[in-house]
DNA sequence: CGGTGCTTTGAGCATACTCAACATCAGTGG
DNA sequence: CCACTGATGTTGAGTATGCTCAAAGCACCG
């Protein structure tokens, strides 16, 4: 992982970040470490704004970051939501692309982009590992592509569960509880829709029996094998 | 350029895809030149497949592709058009995220992935260029992200037609004359809207003074200025 | 308790979709 | 060269999904 500082002792220093499957050497690890240093940002506060200058690297240690875009009249879009282990502002440019805020108080590792860069130079192999995070990355904006261009608020907001489940499930929590840390708002921004679809829909999922919203930002997802066919077919809830 | 068959003595040996700033060293010119073969594939014929082992990748030369993703029950996104110089299959499964498919007759350079790997293990440049061009498309997929989740149907055609009119000055050619070698179809399941709304909206632009749509397949940009500013707010055309 | 912010619910509306007819274009063969 | 055909594109009428505006219900916190 990016983050050395966490359990540098107790673990194999791998990425915490998607779909990575070789550790990084100690040597890589080391030499991040020391460009490293660690943020901590309260909720709803902004950890670096679209349009400037990207020089910096982050990686979320604990707490949930929501990353957006703006229109110029000031609609947004949330292009995804990132808890730990996942990397920040990988994306091209001179400039951020994408605005990142903290959903809930947030422990973050930042790298100065320079000497980030100067490192991926030196070790090829930590390249190679980047790609793959960044290549991942893509593929996730695609498959939300496709949930923004072709499904209905439904088949949306099952999607979004599952996604929450699923993440659940790798880091070895309940995949049947999720915890919703962003607001209904939030919620909306990601999928597309306005708060009071969401809400809607919510209520929809809830009264079909596939989850129960006991609290607002807690949901327990009754019948996984519905909730997939809900989030891929229109057959299954029309 | 991957592409170092097409004009290999007669300009510097860069890549043609999006924003690379270097050029790529002659020694790893031939290497990619060494284990690549030429594919040429037909209007609405497939390259390759959602799903199958992701064993090539490719430079489109010449035409136009289209990737794709589908639902289970066969609603589509298209997640992009490709254009010459542009690399497909960048994404990190071992499997094909996005099916791709010729729009019109295509001409393709195809790279065996083992060796294409290869070769960028042994030139890390390669790689930080690679890295660089997946992030440029990570980019770009997110503002795609912003127009499918929150543009209206107008916006939506109008930030289609200023991308492309933007491609067509980076290829040095007439900003103002677009062709579109895709149908009303492909571009609906671009948008992520249906033929209907996209002939209706292309209609309204012309009515607005803003287009001139004399053939089908092309179109004349009169008013810039008020495309870009019906592609970014709603003020501009409600 | 009485706020304030978040969420839910309701009623009416608008944008884009569906279904259907018609127009136009490209290609083919008489 | 024209008539025919199938594919592609345009236009119209009615509808539905999700949005807007508005009010009421909760929960967290002083």
């Amino acid at each position: 992982m990016l983050d050395i500082r966490k359990d540098q002792a107790t673990s194999p220093q791998t990425f915490q970040g998607v779909a990575v499957d070789r550790p990084l050497d100690s040597e890589v690890s080391h030499q991040l470490f020391c460009i490293s240093s660690i943020r901590t940002v309260p909720a709803k506060e902004v950890v670096f704004c679209q349009g400037e200058p990207n020089d910096h690297v982050y990686e979320v240690i604990e707490g949930v970051v929501k990353l957006y875009m703006l229109t110029a009249d000031g609609r947004l879009q949330i292009t995804g939501f990132a808890y730990p282990g996942q990397i920040l502002a990988l994306d091209a440019d001179s400039q951020y692309v994408t605005t990142a805020e903290a959903v809930t108080q947030t422990k973050l590792c930042q790298y100065p982009r320079a000497k980030f860069e100067r490192v991926i130079d030196e070790h090829p192999q930590l390249a190679r590992q980047l790609f793959a995070i960044v290549a991942q990355d893509l593929s996730a904006a695609r498959s939300q592509m496709l949930l923004l261009g072709r499904k209905s608020a439904t088949e949306r907001l099952a999607s979004f569960l599952l996604d929450l489940s699923q993440r659940n499930a790798a880091r070895g929590e309940n995949p049947d509880l999720i915890a919703l840390p962003m607001s209904r708002g939030d919620i909306g921004d990601y999928l597309g829709l306005t708060i009071e679809t969401v809400s809607r829909t919510m209520t929809k999922l809830r009264q079909l029996g596939v989850l129960d919203v006991n609290q607002h930002r807690k949901v327990v997802i009754r019948d996984t094998d519905r909730l997939s066919d809900i989030a891929e077919d229109s057959e299954f809830w029309c």
